[in-house]
DNA sequence: TCAATATCATTTCAAATGCAACGAGTTTGG
DNA sequence: CCAAACTCGTTGCATTTGAAATGATATTGA
């Protein structure tokens, strides 16, 4: 109402983006540093894990990422050797994607020290704490559902939310 | 520990940043469509209504911009109309930008807009609950406080924070 | 059957980004 | 007093970016 009152400073969409970029730049150091990757690269690599060969159409719809950069994280993470894309057998449009055992070695290496690092973060709040900030977050996530203007969760996303609500506390 | 429990979708880098984009981005439909700014300009405007006229180094140290990106948004909100730049009489090296009337016309047209996007967001939870979240978000800033690789925090999100522990709960 | 439409991955292209370098101005120290 | 070191804002440049276009394949429906 009075926008002399407004400060950047405690308005929340200014806050989760400080808090979220320096986040991930403390992330980034760790596997940027150790292997070369950038976040992009980084979450192809963790995706493919869970989920094996998949398309890149698949990552797009999973992980936050835009077709062309999970294509050219894709094609960068092959030069390294990290994945490999093979034709996939049924429609001929698709590509598989899928670690190799070089990017096995390489996410061996990484996710225990991101692990570390979130340990890190998450380790200086209560676990009650913690839970509502989950809780908090997946609020926001539902009233942004419910907002025409915003861009709708990726599956991944709201897969996970929808197991936390049904969840006994 | 056992890297195939890895889930992408539950590790708190990766969510933070989905949040805080998919914000960023409703928040931008806002000043995008209704004044043509982007998040910088929107920031050094925010910035500039509390902070009088300043120079693009006090604005780099305040709102989480590098120095070139400030520059440039200056740049362009001049060409806008909305803020201006007077050689400070002092250091010939200073440039004092400040907002014109037109500038604080588009403020007062947007913040209104942005507080209803943040109350609607801030509304779905409880008074209690949100004081967790940002509590939980200032200890996580304190862990990255005390970490050498992490970028350190602007002068303004300390102040922000500093008060918010001083104060009464 | 075979056009029209849809989907997939990539590429194109213009704009944004950020590091480093720069020129201009200021402070410091001998 | 003035040269070295520093600070300021801007710009160069190589990279990244994402929306739209492209070419290739699949699906649909008449």
């Amino acid at each position: 109402m009075t926008p002399d009152d407004f400060h950047l400073s405690s308005f929340l969409p200014y806050r989760l983006a400080v808090l979220s970029e320096r986040v991930s730049r403390r992330l980034s150091v760790e596997y940027g540093r150790t292997h070369g990757l950038v976040v992009a690269e980084w979450r192809v690599l963790v995706h493919l894990l869970r989920c094996g060969a998949v398309s890149v159409r698949d990552i797009h719809n999973c992980v936050n990422l835009e077709k062309p950069r999970v294509s050219r994280a894709v094609s960068r993470l092959e030069t390294e050797g990290l994945v490999q894309k093979t034709q996939g057998a049924g429609d001929g449009r698709l590509v598989a994607i899928s670690l190799t055992d070089a990017g096995r070695r390489a996410l061996a290496d990484i996710i225990p020290a991101a692990t570390r690092i979130e340990t890190h973060l998450t380790g200086a709040v209560s676990p009650e704490d913690l839970d509502t900030f989950f809780r908090v977050m997946e609020r926001m996530h539902a009233v942004l559902d419910d907002d025409p203007e915003a861009k709708p969760r990726t599956a991944m996303d709201l897969d996970r939310d929808a197991a936390a609500m049904a969840s006994p506390v």
